[in-house]
DNA sequence: AAGATATATTCTAGTACTAGAATATAAAGA
DNA sequence: TCTTTATATTCTAGTACTAGAATATATCTT
């Protein structure tokens, strides 16, 4: 199973969901801070996903304005995929290096000023981004404790991201003898 | 311009190069501690790269056995595009997060005792990952400063992550209240 | 009754790989 | 000469999305 696809699989085994309710949870549980499901693959995904057999879709009419909905069911076979996917999220490794990474092999194609500048600016998206994170997560209260990990997790990363960075353009701005 | 292109640019921004010789570069520097390229996609790249002008491919033969070789080289537009994505890279934050949090956000489908062997799985697979970075660090000497960055980079937020967890699992064994 | 609005889903035409098998070609060995 | 070996590339048939436009349908407004 895909990220997106547990991803998407664990909000319907919550409760059952229909596909624009997905993205509105997505939205406003800010999930994009750390998946990229983007609106259009929601309703792709749902449908892999019960081809698979893991969830059942069920048409549905509701109060209000609007079409139906398919409302969408976790099943049997659905559970244990999950269980599996879980504990396989869980167990196996996979630090995938970052883009800027990729950059630093690359710094001689650029300028002294020109890397610092960009780096500086790596910084402040981090910077940023870390704190996009503390502010959700000071804005939810008694969160149980594995909401809690994830959170503190993503700050611990990116915090060390962060401090490396910063010690490395100190370095470099020091450096005098590149071009 | 996406990760693995910006890869394989670079390694032909080096020197002129051919297919094959690729693959056996980013097999011999470990490259694939970094980045995911397979071997079938290596051709793919190269002609998606010569398709955008990048680089400029031709048909070589030399001494010794087997068939002739297409060796590339970069364009002008090919470094001006290197250079162009090169500070991309070192300047848009891109903190993917792993697909432990994901695992650890559905944490209460497993129990705790299969939560707990998953993540010694995944602290044991993380500290080997540190173990081969390091080996292959040491094992080279006098590299350029920037690829020095590089490893120092990977080893910092490959620690930060083992450190954590290993405090993680600490905390999760002295949990009594979960199933 | 006709159009506007809100809600929700589907469709089209892509991009970016990727596993694994097949093929091509030159030289060396039997 | 015929097969084997070494070297290098191509082909087939996928998977996994993804942007953005289009469509569907129920209710509300005028």
């Amino acid at each position: 199973m895909t990220n997106a696809e547990l991803a998407i699989l664990s909000l319907i085994a919550e409760k059952d969901r229909h596909g624009y309710e997905i993205e509105s949870l997505i939205e406003e549980r800010g999930m994009r801070e750390w998946t990229e499901i983007g609106f259009s693959s929601i309703y792709y995904i749902l449908k892999k996903l019960e081809k698979k057999q893991w969830i059942k879709g069920k048409v549905v009419r509701q109060a209000g304005p609007g079409r139906s909905r398919v409302v969408y069911h976790i099943s049997a076979a659905g559970r244990k995929a999950l269980r599996a996917s879980t504990l396989e999220a869980l167990s196996v490794p996979h630090s995938a290096s970052s883009p800027m990474q990729l950059g630093l092999a690359n710094l001689p194609a650029v300028s002294k000023a020109e890397a610092l500048a960009a780096l500086r600016q790596q910084s402040e998206g981090l910077a940023e981004h870390r704190g996009r994170i503390q502010a959700r997560w000071e804005s939810q209260k008694n969160l149980p404790f594995f909401v809690d990990a994830m959170f503190d997790l993503a700050l611990t990363k990116i915090t060390a991201e962060f401090n490396w960075l910063d010690r490395f353009i100190d370095q470099l701005e020091h450096k005098y003898d590149e071009n």
